[in-house]
DNA sequence: TAGTGGTCTAGACCACATA
DNA sequence: ATGTGGTCTAGACCACTAT
């Protein structure tokens, strides 16, 4: 371990990111400018524009000429996740979100659950089963466990207007995310509640979210093979993008 | 459009790209230091610095502080790309990759290949049909279009030795990449060649790559479910990992 | 006019590698 | 001893936005 100095472009992004977290700096609010980071901090505004400009291309903030600094709001804070809010890309694509909790307790989860949250297998987890339509139609029944320190009001959420993954999102910024695609046939719990026909098999994401470098939260997403698809777009720095292709899924990136 | 003119550190950029695109720079080869580009191009070292510190951030080349700057290596490059080659995946888990080719020839490709590759239904593409193998077990069947002009010796390849991905790779580095995941049931072709048991849904991946501003191959993956998952897993830029996964598919990010 | 971000320079010091 | 990348500074000019 070479614990040399940390750099000060780095204690200064550390600064920015920290009032963030802790919800000082809302999404949307003004970030100090370059030249008051140089006042406040010390540093030369080479040094001040290294920080915010990294943190302009990892998206925890947006930076307009002239202007100045901000916040970036939800849906640039989810693109730095890339875990996205199924009702956020259900009312993009113009339609409607609406969700019927099945379940909602306090309760030791599965063996996979207690162990992707490197917990007891017996220790108590906040536990949701959501299904979420589209329009009307079910297009995710979410089977989801909280660690209950990480987020102790999780259960006193109305999961039919904030989903848990916003919910969590807004407790503390997920720092990683990791997230398993898989093709099964539902049992017949999820075929009833998803609405779906025979011999049609199921896409299931299983999804595992740190923060402070715990895991606190894993899920599993059930859907209908023939109403979602997962679609991801991939571009690399500095290069203009092609036409956009007609999204009929959630993106789903990383 | 607002011309301004290209910044310098942008223009370094491009020059090192060039290099590396037209196979000039192959992977591993030295880069010009930060004082050769600053002798070869008149910009201030700060300026070299950003333009070197920005591939390396984008993958395109490695940095090591005393020694030099290097062409990221093939897998490095799929790291950018976020497209990954099965026989390397499978190679990383210890097993035997091979191949069957069931098909391969120039012709027109079907409805969803031509529009997906931009071109009229009936112009030729070249088509090959592979079933992948994992220590002997079908895990992959790839339906592949290219686009002959990008490629004109692509059907001369030996897919039992070069995956289509790999050698596409190498004949120019593709610049974007689209995919859909879905999950569906085979038909009887595809779970034949599979060997896949009833009632066994497939993961079935749609990628497109692009190579200079045009879609150049078009894929359609299909895999058996029992036998297959995409996993990713994310960390912000500036983040410590944590314990990895075990890593039971192919790694897919996009 | 004043403030913002975007870029650029010509130096500088450092830790580290190679020879 | 030389070269490498890593960082930092104190200035500078520019285009843009807001007042």
């Amino acid at each position: 371990m070479n614990a040399t100095v940390t750099p000060r472009y780095r204690q200064v992004k550390e600064l920015i990111i920290r009032r963030i977290s802790s919800g000082e700096l809302q999404p949307r609010d003004r970030v100090p400018s370059e030249n008051e980071l140089v006042d406040a901090t010390g540093v030369s505004r080479m040094t001040a524009n290294r920080a915010l400009r990294e943190l302009n291309d990892e998206g925890y903030v947006e930076r307009i000429a002239g202007v100045g600094t901000f916040v970036a709001d939800f849906k640039a804070a989810s693109h730095v996740l890339e875990v996205r809010n199924i009702a956020a890309e259900i009312e993009r694509r113009g339609h409607t979100h609406s969700a019927i909790v099945l379940f909602s307790a306090q309760a030791p989860g599965d063996a996979a659950a207690a162990a992707a949250l490197n917990i007891a297998a017996d220790a108590p987890l906040s536990c949701v089963r959501i299904v979420h339509q589209e329009s009307g139609l079910p297009i995710q029944l979410e089977d989801r466990y909280v660690v209950p320190d990480f987020a102790p009001d999780f259960l006193r959420q109305d999961f039919r207007i904030t989903t848990p993954s916003a919910y969590l999102s807004s407790v503390s910024p997920l720092q990683e995310a990791e997230h398993v695609v898989r093709a099964q046939m539902p049992d017949a719990f999820t075929k009833k509640n998803l609405e779906m026909s025979d011999q049609e098999p199921c896409l299931v994401v299983t999804r595992r979210t740190w923060a402070h470098g715990n895991p606190v939260s894993f899920a599993r997403l059930y859907h209908p093979g023939s109403r979602f698809e997962l679609s991801g777009h991939y571009t690399p720095p500095g290069t203009k993008t092609s036409e956009r292709h007609p999204a009929t899924g959630e993106t789903e990136n990383d």
